[in-house]
DNA sequence: ATGCGGCATGATGTATGCAAGGTGCCGACC
DNA sequence: GGTCGGCACCTTGCATACATCATGCCGCAT
């Protein structure tokens, strides 16, 4: 768990002006407008999972045509964020149990990679921001401050994401962390668990900054696997209704 | 690199007749058809990276009107397949090589994982499956057959994904893979490099029957070190054409 | 009463038309 | 001669209309 395949550079960058406006993004279309809005929606327990997407309904509540609306349902279900069923409509994904077990131990797995290349990759600079951020949690937790703790979490384990030197992995454990959002929603619950949560929060931090990867990912597994056991009771919730 | 998060099982699937009808899936859309097809041609290398995918000539090539087409593209676009600028086409997507080399690395974690979960996920039968198709191979390799062997390793490798148990992780593994395949299609040269893959491959098999989750992994980065320096070469190539 | 088949309904899938924005070319100006 | 500005063409973005299929209800036969 020491060495990893190296992140050399291949060749040199394309930098050439053709190159750069060929890559520019002009501003967002209404589709990807409506994705981010939707998948921030979902991501925020907004829209529960199995919550029916019609087409119809969406585009009138947003005062566009159904045309966006689909090309962002397909954004998104190819996210994961969303079901498609051809001919049947769309529903917020809602995985079966084994699949939502398969999601966590796949970010556990990505994130303790990230904090293996943290502990490796990160620049002491870098580091002690990273224990200063953790500081400031401290500070959360002994005010019981729950809200503001979630959020700062969210930030923590992001923080480490990109940290990692390596953003195609940084998107991928992203991506899964979101797509689990809906189902963690309510977890966090008791001010015990939040003094645990950031006591594990702690370990992580200080392999890391010891610079020892193999303890950053035992530290980070044995952090994510507390924390799992709290999700399990949403999954079977029943199909809702967007109203 | 011995410990993972379980992936037990939260609570009972959802069997009920209801729930299964609800996820079953009809016959696909022209715009799933649509996207499978381009995915192969950019995969297999027919549509090269930095081809310009224009809607309607698309459309026309396939019998169908743009909409689908359009929706295909989206789809194909979430996969990271091809790269849409709003109001400026589509092309194939063309990863700068820094992203390449990151994309490169995720890959090689995401299979060093799968690797470790073989080892200690695998039953001994499916380890022994694992050694006869490794075994197969090297009869290929012995013939020189080289086209045989690019197939096959493609089926080994999708082996160590699909064997972890764990469904997401291979889908993204095999989602990393098949986005860097048209970079790295004209790679596996040399007769001798065919020899050293195999005996790469030996390593892996060897690790993941004898149980040994860490092993198994150094074996994969191994494996994917020595395979990355052939695809490089492909990355600064210009913009071709769609005829 | 229960099960089955046809039909109405309403959704999605697809096609087409229009408008807006981008690209490239050409000419004028410096 | 080089560069900037304007214009025409082409492509994409969005809206609308039609076709197709899943679903649920209702009536009929058993």
């Amino acid at each position: 768990m020491t060495t990893f395949a190296k992140p050399f550079v291949v060749s040199p960058a394309l930098a050439d002006p053709a190159e750069r406006a060929a890559r520019r993004r002009p501003g967002p279309t209404r589709a990807e407008t409506l994705a981010t809005g939707l998948a921030e929606a979902i991501t925020d327990g907004r829209l529960p999972p199995g919550t029916t997407l019609e087409e119809e309904r969406l585009a009138a509540a947003h005062g566009v045509s159904r045309t966006p609306v689909r090309e962002a349902l397909r954004l998104l279900a190819a996210t994961g964020l969303v079901e498609q069923r051809p001919r049947r409509g769309a529903v917020v994904a809602r995985p079966e149990p084994g699949r939502l077990a398969e999601m966590f131990q796949a970010m556990a797995e990505l994130e303790a990679i990230c904090a293996s290349l943290c502990a490796v990759a990160l620049s002491r600079a870098d580091k002690a921001r990273l224990a200063s951020q953790h500081a400031t949690m401290g500070r959360i937790v002994e005010d019981g401050w729950l809200d503001a703790y979630r959020d700062a979490n969210v930030s923590f384990h992001e923080a480490i994401y990109a940290g990692c030197g390596n953003g195609y992995l940084a998107e991928m454990a992203d991506a899964t962390r979101r797509r689990l959002a809906p189902f963690r929603a309510a977890q966090l619950g008791g001010r015990d668990r939040l003094a645990a949560s950031h006591a594990e929060h702690g370990a992580i931090v200080a392999a890391i900054q010891a610079g020892d990867a193999a303890a950053a990912a035992a530290a980070v597994r044995a952090h994510l696997a507390a924390t799992e056991w709290s999700w399990g009771v949403l999954a079977g919730q029943p199909p809702i209704r967007l109203g």
